[in-house]
DNA sequence: TGGTCATATGCCTGTCAAGGAATGCGAGGC
DNA sequence: GCCTCGCATTCCTTGACAGGCATATGACCA
């Protein structure tokens, strides 16, 4: 899902503000498909909803499953805060 | 990278005590090269390094590149730390 | 209702990655 | 020196996915 950059860039883009797909479409230079394809990845993780205005959907993050890989992550960070110092030293000492 | 399930099982484990490859594999129930070659993508990752025991060579976690995915999570964080209440509320208001 | 705009979907192709089977390779034990 | 053990690497097949083009859908306007 993050794995992909151009998905990335979208929530990075709409971190800012909601988008239309227009406008993503011209911020990213890629083709109208494409963008919607992606878009269509992110809306059935959960990462963004869309909002019909006139012609046009716009689309808007949901912080919500972020939270899901900030908790994967909460071990790891821990490891980190305690011991990386620690770490690092025994990394360089055996490099 | 932590795309796949498999490499994060391998990162679970590693978090809590190193291990052989070996013991990755009887713990996976994946067949050997399977494992040897995650452990590559890890290794060229930097998210693992390796020594050499005996005939064994015995993995350890490197947290180091996990901050890069703590960092581009930094905004996010931040956001729904910040605004998280107020965005469900509109979510829910909006269903 | 016919036409147009904004978006979504299907089809196609190329690319890439995962997993298994077989094999290569270095370290130890006899 | 040979054989075995532990692991790495190669080859192969299969499946997933990105991107483009063409086309469908759906909302609005004349």
């Amino acid at each position: 899902m993050l794995a992909e950059p151009t998905r990335r860039r979208i929530l990075d883009r709409l971190r800012r503000s909601e988008s239309s797909v227009g406008e993503l479409v011209a911020a990213l230079g890629m083709s109208q498909p494409a963008v919607s394809k992606h878009l269509k990845v992110l809306r059935e993780a959960g990462l963004v909803t869309c909002r019909t205005a006139a012609q046009q959907r716009i689309y808007r993050i949901d912080l919500r499953p972020l939270r899901a890989v900030d908790d994967w992550l909460g071990p790891y960070r821990r490891m980190w805060t305690d011991h990386l110092d620690a770490l690092e030293r025994h990394l360089d000492s055996q490099e």
